[in-house]
DNA sequence: ACCTGAACACCGTTCAAGT
DNA sequence: ACCTGAACACCGTTCAAGT
């Protein structure tokens, strides 16, 4: 007779079908997250997955959630506030490069909680910073979505040559190389940032940004 | 005999299958653009499609470029460099409100031309403004960053209503109502940003955002 | 060159049936 | 309650064949 496919012996969880599907979409990206690469890794059939997880949709949502609290449960609140906010700001920066999914996932339906805990912390840390009345939920609004503005940019650019084919130097020269050629003319601006490009840090540009807004910020006061 | 399905009569061309899935997708949004849809719309053949078209990915990447297009090309450049950028940024915001999945587009593929337009009317207008330098480039990044981030963001909230199911004010007010039951202790920051929520205006808090953006520029000079 | 449409290799989700 | 897996209604893309 053909062997059985073996069924698991411990018993399926939301939990370890979250996991499974972040190690999914960690390694292969958005695209390997299918409910048949679930069952199969966990040994298990549909019917066992829909038990605990309504759909697609929900299992993505709670594997964004996992990382967001992640990383939002390590900041110090009593800290100086503006130095907790480039902590927190570096932190979801390096969370979403690290797991380019989330900073799509946290766009594409923003109502869920892990963006409620960033604005949270965020929100709490311009309070804390005294940022009055109305101006507070302006600035934390424009705050929360430049830092995963930047974050799904720099992630989606990550996201370009996450199979290993072209590595990240090489993907940037070849768009700086593309910019050099356009009509400075036309382009003067994309023509002289070419040639920055390739050197730029993503991640001090970005703690650079944070800077401005804060500065921004302090003139409300 | 059965009827053969009506050919069409005029030729196709990759113009008329841009617009037909810019139609499809303002229409019902992303789900909506298949090849399929697009192919009984126009009255042809996928291989007619995929003969003018790469595929669906390039597909998208023209609409959004057709979009982005339009906004850029009405842009008065010799305007003052401060209002001229409100009126891009709004510019923006305004044609991804009202194409939701241009933003989605934006941020997934961030090197195809539609950006590249954005960083240099943005980027040239900072340059008019003054700003010296390494800063201009690490505020151009900022500043489109925030502009996308936030018109994403809003887009998002709109498709979540695009069916009509529930209006704005409805779907705005059951978040509110939400975050108002949460524990005033662990959130005291949404719990009164929960207040502010349906009256909100997010064009205008839009707008604010830009403004702390610019005063922070300010700052660099 | 331009177009047709059957066929292929996938999807997410459902559901009767099992334990 | 928890799980199985065949079946359904879709996808994007290819390609031999037509004009």
């Amino acid at each position: 007779m053909a062997k059985r496919t073996q069924r698991r012996a411990d018993r399926l969880s939301r939990e370890v079908i979250v996991k499974a599907a972040t190690d999914l979409l960690d390694t292969g990206g958005e695209a390997a997250l299918t409910l048949r690469a679930i069952t199969s890794r966990l040994s298990t059939g549909y019917g066992a997955v829909y038990h605990h997880v309504e759909n697609k949709s929900d299992l993505l949502a709670a594997a964004t959630d996992d990382i967001i609290a992640g990383v939002m449960t390590g900041v110090v609140v009593d800290a100086e506030p503006r130095e907790a906010l480039r902590t927190v700001a570096l932190g979801l920066f390096d969370a979403i490069d690290a797991h380019p999914w989330v900073g799509a996932q946290l766009s594409r339906e923003p109502w869920r909680p892990a963006l409620l805990e960033i604005y949270e912390c965020i929100g709490g840390l311009l309070d804390a910073l005294g940022v009055p009345g109305q101006a507070l939920f302006d600035a934390a609004g424009a705050l929360v979505n430049y830092v995963l503005g930047v974050a799904g940019q720099n992630a989606a650019n990550a996201r370009a040559h996450v199979a290993g084919e072209v590595d990240r130097t090489a993907f940037l020269s070849a768009i700086a190389a593309q910019w050099a050629e356009l009509d400075p003319g036309k382009y003067p601006f994309v023509h002289k940032a070419a040639a920055r490009l390739p050197e730029h840090d993503d991640r001090e540009q970005f703690l650079s940004g944070v800077d401005i807004f804060l500065a921004g910020i302090a003139t409300l006061r």
